[in-house]
DNA sequence: GTCAGTTCTGACCGATCGGTCAGTTAGTCT
DNA sequence: AGACTAACTGACCGATCGGTCAGAACTGAC
């Protein structure tokens, strides 16, 4: 494995786990067995490091926005849109839980802020399919709490392996929680 | 109000949204209108500081949960815990934001360590109340969203008033996912 | 060999970090 | 008035931060 993408791994798990201000050049330098020098060589700043560590996670997320808007919550698009999503969630776990923790710390970074923008849109976006705040409340919890659990699973005694059952058991609990309500 | 109130006020919205390490001493006394010596002088070091600001959220988690392992998860307690899980999580929004999100980040300091431990007990206790995986799920949905979702709404465009049909739509989400499965 | 280009490094820079300390200010009691 | 105390401050310290730069070390092509 190249310098470069051996960087680009432990800069995303320094990042992820200690925060992009709790990070040092110095520490990723260390980790990759380099100098503090050679990080500067590849990336041309601390930030175009994280920008080339988040951003093909978060091109991947706005593509997913865009088709979620363009097709709506249609009965048969909405399972797709939640296999895809939960996809996401499983291959992008770090990354999730870099900008779902830190972004609104790193407002000023415009890759964050890319990001920040996809996750307010994700927000708004379900939030205003539904009138009932009730509902709100459950699309939060489908949501968040399913990003939440599966980026932090691993700090906490819970293992989750990311085999087949677990995408599906998933992929069920989420489409109960964005089931429309019956009556309220 | 004190300057000594005003200091944790104003560290702790500041640790919450741009993180422990990002927040410099000089940034909370420019807040406050004092001198960082000043800070240094009502708090012995950052790390006294942070612990002044989250230290009594951990000692109410901690008391929660202690009761949780003393009564066990019986029809007549589980309600009863819910309400006051969920009534901690709207008291202490950013201190909950803070170990939740930081805590992995901060485990050499010693009061976030007693977070991480108590969280951890929490996700054990639920986690082994069930054989099932997609239960273990549902729960850790239940928990992990729901105090993500308060935690974070105010950062989304999703305002989240803390009134009593907010909590108590929230209780009754909660107790949805954490009701025992009929059948798998 | 030699030469060009890529990769890597140590020395150094200004800025900021958390923290110490001597000393100033302001209120309170006798 | 003087004495004592709590609140506060500026100057300063060593360490570390992100970043620059000149050059060393390695590479394959000829």
């Amino acid at each position: 494995m190249s310098s470069h993408e051996e960087l680009q791994r432990f800069a995303l798990a320094e990042f992820a786990s200690a925060g992009y201000t709790g990070t040092s050049i110095q520490r990723i330098a260390e980790l990759a067995g380099l100098s503090k020098s050679s990080v500067l060589y590849h990336f041309t700043s601390k930030e175009a490091l994280l920008e080339a560590t988040v951003g093909p996670a978060i091109d991947r997320l706005e593509a997913l926005m865009a088709e979620l808007e363009v097709r709506g919550l249609s009965p048969d698009y909405r399972n797709q849109f939640l296999e895809q999503f939960v996809d996401f969630l499983f291959d992008c776990r770090q990354e999730v839980h870099m900008f779902i923790n830190q972004g609104p710390s790193l407002q000023d970074v415009p890759v964050i802020e890319r990001a920040n923008n996809t996750v307010r849109n994700l927000a708004e976006f379900f939030s205003s399919s539904t009138a009932h705040p009730h509902d709100k409340m459950r699309f939060g919890i489908a949501l968040g709490g399913s990003a939440y659990m599966l980026c932090t699973a691993d700090n906490l005694a819970v293992p989750l392996e990311a085999n087949q059952d677990t995408r599906s058991a998933l992929i069920t609990i989420m489409s109960e929680l964005l089931a429309p309500v019956r009556s309220s």
